[in-house]
DNA sequence: CTTAATGATTGACG
DNA sequence: CGTCAATCATTAAG
């Protein structure tokens, strides 16, 4: 308690009260009864000065004294009137500073990961509903993030309970202050718009402890997310099924193996991959197969084989057989004289 | 355990 | 932005 009166004194220093010169004090208390207007005022500002160094209690009945006291009303005009001509000063330095863009930043990035906003309660179920809606597999990719998500829980609730446990230390402060502030108007010129001056100067050194709180919380779910979503980590190889049907297009395409976004989501949704699963594969495949076309080339025999075998099916037209063992593939997608070394 | 296969990521490039 | 090339990390096969 005698920390934050002190603390406060501090602050409210900044005020603008500018402490008089009043000499010696103790030779000053010793004629405090003397009628010189002068040395009275003195004696009662150095009183108003000691309040802070003193027990409560004393300061609580020094604090009735001067309140008390005949001259009270003389000084606290007396401190309106140098205060009026402070004041200017005092507007100069007031400045209005717009929201932190990094704690900005902060939040969003809170926000995105579920962190901060909404209670997660049917979250995980939308995300569950998501896996399954995404993957064949419904059952490993949910119980793959299952960790993750419990993880992420754990770092919410410690998120919010320090948030909370900030705030409420603020607004206990600020009410604190704006007592003491208040008390204080009664004895010295304090205007409500100091005391707004004092609540946002408290605001803004809560708001960085929260800033910090915010920091270290991206950074444990950054360090959550590399852990265990990063996919590499938890790969999963396609169904055979998903296999054939990327090979089967792969292969009937083979001059020009670079499906349409449209074909691409009709692979995706063929396989029960993602889009972006189909347009990898596509990268590795086509790489892969260019590095060592020798390598691939049962492969290619066996779907130029299999769309062979539907093509028949589908029209009788099986008489243009002109060997489709090795459909395409001396071409290498087109640009043969970037791989002179694959001279077929 | 070693090795090959494979899905995903990253940085450069046009 | 999509692709290439190199690389990473995991899985499957030996």
């Amino acid at each position: 308690m005698d920390d934050q009166t002190r603390m406060l004194t501090g602050l409210t220093g900044l005020g603008g009260l500018s402490q008089p010169d009043v000499g010696d004090p103790d030779s000053v208390r010793k004629q405090q009864s003397l009628g010189q207007p002068q040395q009275d005022i003195g004696d009662i500002l150095q009183q108003i000065m000691a309040i802070t160094d003193e027990s409560l209690d004393e300061a609580q009945a020094r604090k009735h004294a001067l309140n008390c006291h005949r001259m009270k009303p003389a000084l606290f005009s007396v401190l309106c009137e140098i205060k009026e001509k402070t004041v200017l000063s005092i507007r100069g330095v007031q400045e209005e500073d717009p929201p932190d863009p990094q704690i900005m930043r902060l939040d969003n990035m809170l926000l995105a990961e579920g962190v901060s906003g909404p209670e997660k309660g049917g979250g995980s179920a939308a995300a569950a509903a998501a896996a399954a809606a995404a993957g064949g597999s419904p059952t490993d990719s949910s119980i793959e993030h299952s960790d993750y998500r419990a993880k992420l829980a754990q770092i919410r609730q410690i998120y919010h309970s320090e948030l909370e446990k900030y705030e409420q230390a603020c607004s206990e402060f600020t009410n604190h202050v704006m007592n003491l502030l208040r008390e204080q108007s009664r004895t010295r010129p304090i205007s409500p718009k100091e005391i707004e001056r004092m609540v946002a100067i408290i605001h803004r050194k809560f708001s960085s402890i929260q800033m910090q709180l915010k920091q270290s919380t991206c950074e444990a779910v950054m360090i959550l997310r590399s852990r265990f979503l990063d996919a590499r980590r938890k790969r999963r190889n396609f169904n055979k099924q998903a296999t054939e049907v990327l090979n089967e297009y792969f292969y009937s395409h083979l001059s020009n193996p670079y499906p349409s976004e449209e074909a691409k989501e009709e692979l995706a949704k063929k396989c029960g991959i993602t889009v972006s699963q189909v347009s990898n594969w596509f990268g590795n495949k086509r790489i892969r197969y260019k590095k060592n076309i020798g390598k691939f080339q049962e492969e290619a025999n066996l779907y130029a084989v299999k769309t062979a075998v539907d093509a028949a099916n589908v029209s009788a037209q099986a008489s243009q057989a002109n060997s489709p063992a090795t459909p395409n593939s001396g071409l290498f997608f087109c640009y043969p004289q970037l791989y002179p070394q694959c001279i077929v």
